[in-house]
DNA sequence: CTATCATATGATCATCTGTTCATATGATGA
DNA sequence: TCATCATATGAACAGATGATCATATGATAG
């Protein structure tokens, strides 16, 4: 058994011992303020359950509005709400067919980023999965 | 290539027509209501800027209470309170030496999922990372 | 053009969230 | 024991968030 997290980085900073020395260190490690507050954002968009309902049904294949109001059980309005979110998150993308609008995923990091998601909460739920 | 989000989903319902079929079996497809809605808690989690940071600064190594509220400019309470809510979600974990509590990532996880979001963040910024 | 259907949007409101301030806990050293 | 240091916690308040209702947009059929 190794010691995976020690008080001190490994990388660039071997032997300081103040905590400002640690602390610069490890800010000098950490990506841009700008680029964590958009991860951040991205998160949160993830972060209700309605959007990830949304998502989720998304995941197979494009539905319209209605269909994910009935889906979800919820009404149009909400639906559309939300929708505008995903949008503007780049997570979704909207298809015009005559009067019927359908939304499909726009990026295939969705994919992954609700698959690690998942992921975690199956391990923590019931033993080890996938 | 291919179609890869046809308006009838491919699995099991090949040439259902109404707007009823579609919805039953895309719900028949998607992970438990209750899955999905820990799921969004987990997202929820991450969706702070704050936290965000916390979790980042993690990534390298473990940092004290105090460290981190001098990395993130913030006062102490504030971190202490996001911690908790850290720990909550089994995200982070503790470590007592002497009157210092130092803070570790607890989940191998973690590492997937921020780097999940930061890879979709970093592609939007500036053309096609990692 | 007009009515209708599918979707989008604006306003409102109750609820949730995150920070701050004050205080509590818990370990250490004198 | 008492004072001190590091951290945790509770109350409170401002700001954000999500559903609902009413209404607007935009495409289609007649």
């Amino acid at each position: 058994m190794e010691n995976k997290t020690p008080a001190i980085p490994e990388g660039c900073c071997a032997e300081l011992e103040t905590h400002e020395d640690v602390v610069a260190c490890t800010r000098a490690q950490m990506p841009d303020e700008e680029v964590l507050y958009d991860v951040a954002e991205l998160f949160k968009v993830f972060g209700d359950s309605t959007r990830i309902r949304i998502l989720s049904a998304l995941l197979d294949h494009e539905l319209c509005v209605c269909d994910l109001a009935e889906l979800l059980g919820m009404g149009q309005s909400a639906i559309s709400h939300q929708l505008r979110i995903l949008r503007a998150a780049e997570l979704v993308r909207p298809r015009r067919d005559g009067k019927t609008i359908y939304y499909a995923l726009d990026d295939e990091h969705v994919h992954s980023i609700f698959a690690a998601g998942l992921q975690h909460i199956l391990h923590k739920r019931g033993g080890i999965s996938l």
